[in-house]
DNA sequence: AACACCATGTTCACACCGTATACAAGGCAC
DNA sequence: GTGCCTTGTATACGGTGTGAACATGGTGTT
């Protein structure tokens, strides 16, 4: 019997575990992946939680890789729906805006995943993911847009030299001023006009 | 007996619960902020500080305000060895790379005020600060220097729209990515580095 | 000067949390 | 079948924030 509900043994707990994560901490951030709160929605016993993760920081470590996996996979669904055609300069271009709106889009829509995601990005503990997708980190999507730019010839390799981390700058800074800062709560419309002008006016003074 | 060490009442427990919180939490942020902690090192019970405080939360709000309160003043203290012989346009732009290298720096050098200041910008609750500073919001600093430039003729009425949000944006973004993120424990020479070329990308792309 | 009041700090109590340790229930290899 | 090994349970401990009742001592009133 694999999938016994009443089984004594739960199947596979460690993935129920991460999906209840992702679930409570979609509203509530990180501090609603209690360890008894996410076993109990689970229908578990608390220590049950330990034959699988070596604490409550591995198991929010665990749904923040997960969220992480999230992100990137909005900003790829994004970078894949521009249009082929344009010439080269106008496509690179276009990539570094979505990649940029897209992270944006993602930290306002999701503000508990994304806290999660951000909380990954130091620590690189190599845990599994869930889902089956092989995982790039959505810095990556940012340092491909970049190069494509000097490919293509509208950013100087000169100018490209740190140029992720100024981009970055600005796209999480609003992302963090909209979702835990002065900017919570404020329209949709109105954030979405603030990005616009965050990424074009580092866009610009990466090309002066 | 004013200062009697062993007096029942203890005389000005609200203040040296704030004191006693910027203290642990300079390092340990916000969640070294335990109320049982904090009374604990004051020498008081748990529960006098509901006397001063309606819960933990209110108490961390007071820490803020006055970790924000730090912020500002080391922001002011920077604009204040600006030299002012210089021409209007170059001393303008000049307080705006020292309001934005000045919240940077802080952000770097003091991770758990920062995390605090931070957190107080939402929820503008008038509780009082403990210094006797009049209170100025660091972001107050900013749209200065901005209308300042504007004055000064470096940007224009139509770029200086919103341009508040897209300098903050840049600098509070290199100032998490170098306390929460990817950035952290990196070389102050390297974060510094960094925070000129995110400031300075900035201005160019508002000057345009 | 005596008294009542009130602000302030204490004591006790409760529910919750993360976690350690010991135990039990099944699945698997031989 | 028998023994082991993985997985979930039971119990317990120290930590937390917080509420209610109580004690203390300064302050204003008569």
């Amino acid at each position: 019997m694999i999938s016994d509900a009443h089984s004594y043994h739960h199947g596979d707990l460690r993935s129920a575990l991460v999906e209840a994560g992702l679930r409570l901490a979609r509203d509530g951030g990180v501090n609603a992946l209690g360890l008894r709160e996410l076993t109990r929605s689970v229908g578990v016993t608390p220590n049950a939680a330990y034959r699988h993760f070596a604490d409550r920081q591995a198991l929010v470590l665990a749904v923040a890789a997960e969220a992480q996996n999230r992100l990137a996979r909005a900003i790829r669904e994004r970078l894949g729906a521009i249009p082929g055609d344009a010439d080269p300069a106008e496509r690179a271009v276009h990539q570094l805006r979505e990649v940029s709106l897209g992270y944006i889009h993602f930290a306002v829509s999701e503000p508990g995943w994304f806290e999660l995601a951000f909380l990954m990005q130091d620590e690189s503990r190599g845990d599994e993911c869930v889902t089956i997708d092989d995982y790039v980190p959505p810095y990556q999507f940012l340092l491909d847009a970049l190069d494509g730019m000097v490919h293509a010839g509208v950013l100087t390799p000169e100018r490209r030299a740190d140029a992720e981390w100024v981009c970055w700058s600005g796209v999480h800074g609003i992302a963090d001023l909209a979702t835990r800062g002065p900017l919570q709560g404020l329209d949709r419309s109105v954030i979405d006009m603030l990005a616009a002008r965050v990424v074009d006016t580092t866009l610009a003074g990466l090309r002066t």
